[in-house]
DNA sequence: TTAAAAATTTAGACTATGTCTAATGTTAGA
DNA sequence: TCTAACATTAGACATAGTCTAAATTTTTAA
């Protein structure tokens, strides 16, 4: 898809475009399913067969360290990941841990009172509850 | 300090209240460190002498599904834990994982429309950013 | 062009966190 | 008191992620 703007992106941040790299990038640009990083080592070997797990774990971590990716921690599950393009809210699934997208909307800030000498970087708003494919299950139980 | 509400509300989640369950439960009250399993655990052996791992990470999740008590994915560390007392919002510091208490106030729902068939339980509103004692050191480098 | 330096990848050992099992102990209620 | 449900335990196991040291690739500079 949009190769230029990932190897451009990569030199903003001082990374060399490498194949690995690229395939985390470009797979998490192509899939809105916020997959695990095993999800994304799989992906990635599927086709371009060459990348191990440490590579793929660094490059997780590079990425989500230089604001590309971001990574989403669930509560007794594996982290998943998501390239940072629109901005967007986040859905977490009680039931199935799926993580989904919500459209956006500005979130109020906290009274700069409150925040005392702490440095706000992010306001960011998760909601819980079940999945469309869960809800019909666990509400007829 | 509260035992006879400790007690209460095991009662009415229909658990026991083992001394095990009461330590971990208790700890949880009088801290409001949002401490790990693992420093809960270690904790609770330094007082009441007797709980195994196994027992801790079982109250624990027990008293989650029970709503007694609040996990915190933060990623890349251990889950934090936090008996829930009055509502509050959630500050995780970037550079030392801490999660510490924000005052509450009410966070705007998503539009239904964007809702679709999914169920919403809550919403959470988590800010992030560098704690008093990570801010100062981070700015001046 | 070539040599040295820097960045990256790799396999696999290792660590951290959490779950499971099967045996044992405890408690509430008939 | 007896019994069934509930709870605890040790330690094996599983999963997710990190680290190390060597090899490879790319960049820089001579
Ligand atoms: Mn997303
Ligand atoms: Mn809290
Ligand atoms: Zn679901
Ligand atoms: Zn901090």
């Amino acid at each position: 898809m949009d190769a230029k703007a990932i190897k451009r992106s990569f030199d903003g941040s001082g990374f060399r475009c490498t194949p690995q790299r690229y395939a985390v990038m470009a797979f998490l640009m192509e899939h809105n399913s916020h997959p695990t990083a095993a999800e994304i080592f799989k992906a990635v070997n599927r086709v371009d067969p060459h990348s191990s797990r440490a590579t793929t774990y660094n490059n997780l971590r590079d990425l989500v360290q230089a604001g590309l990716v971001r990574e989403v921690a669930v509560e007794g599950r594996a982290a998943r990941f998501d390239a940072k393009g629109m901005r967007h809210h986040h859905f977490i699934c009680d039931r199935c841990g799926n993580v989904e997208d919500l459209e956006w909307y500005d979130v109020p800030r906290p009274a700069t009172r409150s925040l005392g000498k702490r440095m706000l970087r992010e306001c960011e708003l998760i909601f819980r509850g079940l999945c469309t494919k869960c809800a019909p299950r666990r509400t007829s139980r």
